[in-house]
DNA sequence: AGTGGTTATGCAAGCGGTTACATTTTTACA
DNA sequence: TGTAAAAATGTAACCGCTTGCATAACCACT
């Protein structure tokens, strides 16, 4: 009580409210938790409350409330009347406990903080949010200690319905857990044996880039590839190389080892492998490079930008392709191969949901390849004729 | 195929619908219900398996399993062996429903793309884990609909024991019931009245940054402000302002509303304003802004890339500063004021840990100031004399 | 009105833990 | 060795919801 009268005060100077202002206040007992002992009087309404308002029993309240339509609509007025008196809200965990459904869902990244994790994962959380289900995070940040607490740990305590694992190569043993405690499980970038999954075919993409250096008629291409920092991005920077060799070899080009450089997918990385590549050999060479295809967007930004240093003209000097379509790419009208990790997020979603949700059982691909696109932009040219 | 199998979602015996169900799908290529079928004999152990399997009550499970030490060593050793061997997980949803204690906290944030967030993140997660709770994220995306749905809808469902707020202003309403419904709040990035928060301070941040120009000699300095693009990032674009002025006007300088701009928190952003700023004032007029203060690491990453391609030279043409300290300030070489938002993320984490077990309560600040460090790297400088 | 088939609702047994309180076992000490 | 206090364990009443099954109400048609 008094905690809402102080909040009410509060909000009056809220919008002149500083720094300042707050140390003055810091004296004042407001601790929520505090009331916490006190309050258990007043609890929540529960499922009884709502029942015993509408004058029905809670069996009707549960149906009306999971759409199990089966209740007449008077009564489903009379119950959702109830349910706003009362401002009601069900107990998640009773719920779960009885239906043996959390409606939660667990979503394993390897990180956070890289551009295509950061998407997916926004994607997925809008889509379960329209979905009424909840998104519960494991950040594999260090790859080791962490990941195996979450699979030994937290997956496993009945605490989600389902998992979605983002560019994540699982071990046999943790599949069979898994699958052990029958936990559908979706994954998001890059095939996994014997598991749904959404991926982009990296092998394609690579080879499109590739080719459209070649059809712009450069001769020698080098390849700025990805190493795998999380140790989990599996097949990844192999299955990208491939593609830009198939796309060489298809095209009669020799494929160059010394035109091979890797990094970790930051700018950074990629600014320090192109620093290399040109240092050792120079597009302005008569046997350099005309062209480098990086096998991200963030990457070639590095890339470019370490042309720029060393005075090398983008795309006259040497035309860079990434993938993935960074919001910076157009910023540096970079040309790319576009994918949408957003909408990967999405549709894994949509996959789960299929699951989840009998009735719309929908027997899909076991893998379902992703749109991507080739966006032409500024940094790619034939190359000068000069030469 | 296997995997397949696994997908059906059958979690427990009594849900005879689904199995039904698959079973009508014969043109499945598994034999789906058999595998199922046997598979549900085991189904995961309860507690009871566990008491029974170590001859002791399950009250007595209980409590090993919740570290009460008022088990005996032997009879704790029991239990655990047990545990093991039943490979039991307790269910979250009965230990939640049964002791009012969900083990997971909610984070909730305006978006998940921009660098500050995804940081807190990150370290709000790494730090939940090591304390045995789960995180379950909200992103606000939108700032509308999704908002309103997430403190609506999901914070009320008891399924948190508590929220992590980041850069989010919080209206009465939304405080209010978190209060009644006595979930513990920390806010991180900004002070909340009446709430425990943790922040930068961010007029002495600026005012630091901007000193730093002043110290240097320059006397003319142009600032890019942040807009608020999520509608809840409430005052910090306008304390960083003041920040920025205060360190002016007490140098005796006048603040000059034509060497002011705003951008949107990115790359992009700071490159158009500073781009602006740059052709409305170019640093090379007599009169013209010899240094930049950018109210964040990546839009003064744009202002140095529109310096340089207008032909100005860092920090001799113009010196720039920035606010984050992020990844890419080191690579710009970028003099910037560190702030460490991982670390935000993890103390906000002790902060609630210290509310929700009560025993080793502190009755700490209700704002904390956080640690901020002046770097000064390449991109500043003394103003030109020649000028 | 009687009948069989729907449709709507209620009953009550769980779901798998937690914990106040009761009971038994140990420990400490005269 | 006896006994009170402390420590360890057991008993059982919840926690708040879901759902199989039973029952009641309704609905055409004979």
């Amino acid at each position: 009580m008094q905690a809402v009268t102080f909040l009410h005060g509060v909000s009056q100077m809220r919008n002149h409210c500083s720094l300042k202002q707050l140390t003055t206040h810091s004296q004042m007992p407001v601790v929520l938790s505090e009331s916490a002992t006190h309050r258990r009087k007043d609890t929540v309404a529960s499922i009884d409350d709502v029942a015993r308002h509408a004058g029905v029993s809670t069996a009707t309240v549960s149906r009306v409330l999971n759409n199990k339509n089966t209740v007449s609509a008077r009564t489903t007025a009379r119950v959702l009347q109830a349910v706003t008196a009362l401002e009601y809200v069900m107990s998640s965990s009773a719920s779960s406990l009885a239906s043996g459904r959390t409606k939660n869902i667990g979503v394993v990244v390897p990180a956070l903080s890289r551009w295509y994790f950061t998407n997916v994962v926004e994607g997925v959380e809008s889509a379960l949010i329209r979905h009424g289900y909840d998104l519960t995070l494991y950040s594999l940040n260090d790859g080791g200690p962490a990941r195996r607490s979450v699979f030994e740990h937290f997956l496993l305590r009945q605490r989600v319905d389902a998992v979605i694992a983002v560019s994540l190569e699982l071990t046999t043993d943790e599949l069979t857990r898994l699958h052990a405690l029958n936990k559908p499980l979706v994954g998001v970038g890059g095939p996994l044996p014997g598991v749904r999954t959404l991926s982009i075919d990296d092998v394609e993409v690579s080879r499109l880039a590739t080719q459209h250096l070649i059809d712009l008629g450069h001769r020698r291409i080098a390849h700025i590839g990805g190493t795998d920092e999380f140790e989990a991005d599996f097949h990844l920077p192999a299955n990208r190389r491939e593609g830009f060799e198939s796309a060489l070899t298809a095209a009669g080009l020799p494929v160059r080892d010394e035109f091979f450089g890797t990094a970790d997918f930051t700018i950074q990385g990629g600014h320090a492998a192109a620093a290399k590549l040109f240092s050792e050999h120079p597009p302005t060479d008569p046997d350099g490079p005309t062209a480098v295809f990086v096998t991200s967007d963030e990457m070639a930004i590095g890339c470019l930008l370490a042309a720029r240093e060393v005075g090398l003209n983008v795309p006259d000097d040497v035309s860079i392709v990434g993938i993935d379509n960074h919001e910076l790419a157009r910023f540096f009208d970079l040309t790319t191969v576009a994918q949408y990790p957003r909408d990967q997020g999405r549709k894994a979603v949509e996959m789960l949901m299929d699951v989840l949700q009998p009735e719309q059982w929908r027997h899909g691909e076991l893998n379902t390849p992703l749109d991507t696109t080739l966006i032409i932009r500024g940094s790619t040219a034939p190359p000068t004729t000069h030469r």
